[in-house]
DNA sequence: CTGAAACTTTGATGACGATCAAGAGACTTG
DNA sequence: CAAGTCTCTTGATCGTCATCAAAGTTTCAG
């Protein structure tokens, strides 16, 4: 574990938040050159093997972790041993928020292939953005995107049903897909349609018929987990449509 | 509008934070006495009646709100017009935080009662909470407590059947209702069952009907909105029992 | 390369909750 | 107090998605 742990020197400060190519997406937002450079200063960085852990459930908090590279999940298991998934994470988003409020970490976040994230602790980030305004607005900024996030999860879960919440969950990603600069059009996957049932409130073979059908009809290429999207308006007329 | 607004004087210093009794649960919690008036200062008072909005979706944001007296809902209008609550609230609790992301509301809060409430100004609030520390602290643990409590939503709506919905429902009221010192064991619904279901992804029939049967079973006594816990450990076992 | 494990697809059946419908209480509001 | 509106209850039917089952595909370890 220790091994994994890269803190930030003159030789990798490439990979510093004053030089990530991320800033605009983390909570590196609109900071000045200075104050970047004091960020740089408490981030060390962490390399997650695919499958693994990057905290567990009842672990202690002491960090919130900005995703470099890769893909997480957060998943809760509840008493009945049944696993929920509550998000997919992907660059420049923030893991650990719900750990402030006990000092320990409620769900799982695991990384779904090789990743890398920025560790940032907590007592010295409350520091600094005590310090940096700025840097004070963006973290209550990021806080409060995340109630709205689970918010829109909540109306899905409880209003949709299930081709519309898979449709929402397809331009969800291909949106978050292009902000980050990869083609909106067309990626893989890289969580199981058991994870994204989880996610949607839904069982694996709801998910996999949901997919063929939008394939039958011409909305999607699907092969295994490469997804194409063939016709975006067609998936968004089924949200706004069906209910009608 | 303008006469709703009671700003903290001399006069009604009992209703300000350093005499409230809420102060355990709302921000001020763990404030010193020092600190505590430098809050009561920047805090106003705005009696919101029963059916009235407390803001609205798209309105500007400027504050979060402690509910003082009363009982407020909060919901989201979907693009096809539906009506989904994501919230029931009541007395110290915190309303607004879903504001900050974007400096607009992005649901409604409505009073579901003759209601009270302290407007804290944002940017004030910034200011104060840059100063004092434990302010800072205890905000972010109520930014990430509303997390939390999304996140127990979202596991509530994707894994749980009506009944362990409804359970689990009238089982948060009840210990909420214990928290503030009101009796856990009967206490009046101020919402209708429809918006009970909108908030459960249920129906309001369904609700009803779930709510004949745990009378039927001698789970609780059930007059109109009058709700009286008779087994308590009954409807707990719904929630661990069903699922295994 | 081979076998096992994990993941996915597709079909058949059934249960849960939605929907439709009607009637009975409750609260406004004049 | 009466008329009207909202809210709640209960019954009957229907549709969506879960469940059960089996076969196909991909991945990975040895």
């Amino acid at each position: 574990m220790d091994q994994q742990i890269i803190p930030i020197t003159a030789n990798n400060m490439r990979t510093a938040c004053s030089q990530c190519n991320l800033r605009e997406l983390c909570l590196a937002v609109g900071l000045e050159d200075d104050d970047l450079h004091k960020l740089d200063s408490l981030v060390a960085r962490r390399k997650i093997k695919r499958g693994q852990p990057l905290y567990r459930a009842g672990d202690p908090f002491n960090a919130l972790y900005a995703i470099k590279i890769g893909f997480f999940k957060t998943d809760i298991l509840t008493e009945e041993g049944l696993e929920q998934v509550t998000g997919f994470q992907m660059a420049g988003e923030i893991l650990g928020l719900d750990g402030i409020s006990n000092d320990t970490h409620v769900c799982n976040a695991t990384a779904l292939e090789d990743s890398e994230v920025c560790v940032m602790p907590y007592d010295q980030l409350e520091v600094l953005s005590h310090e940096i305004r700025s840097l004070q607005r963006e973290f209550h900024k990021f806080m409060s995107r995340e109630i709205v996030r689970d918010q829109s999860l909540m109306i899905l879960l409880g209003s949709m049903r299930a081709e519309e919440r898979i449709a929402a969950f397809l331009i969800n990603l291909s949106q978050r897909m292009k902000l980050r600069g990869y083609s909106s059009s067309e990626f893989h996957l890289r969580m199981t349609r058991e994870e994204i049932g989880s996610y949607l409130g839904l069982k694996l073979e709801t998910v996999s018929r949901a997919f063929s059908r939008f394939h039958d009809e011409g909305l999607i290429g699907v092969q295994q987990k490469h997804i194409r999207i063939l016709d975006g308006d067609g998936l968004r007329k089924l949200l706004d449509h069906n209910n009608c």
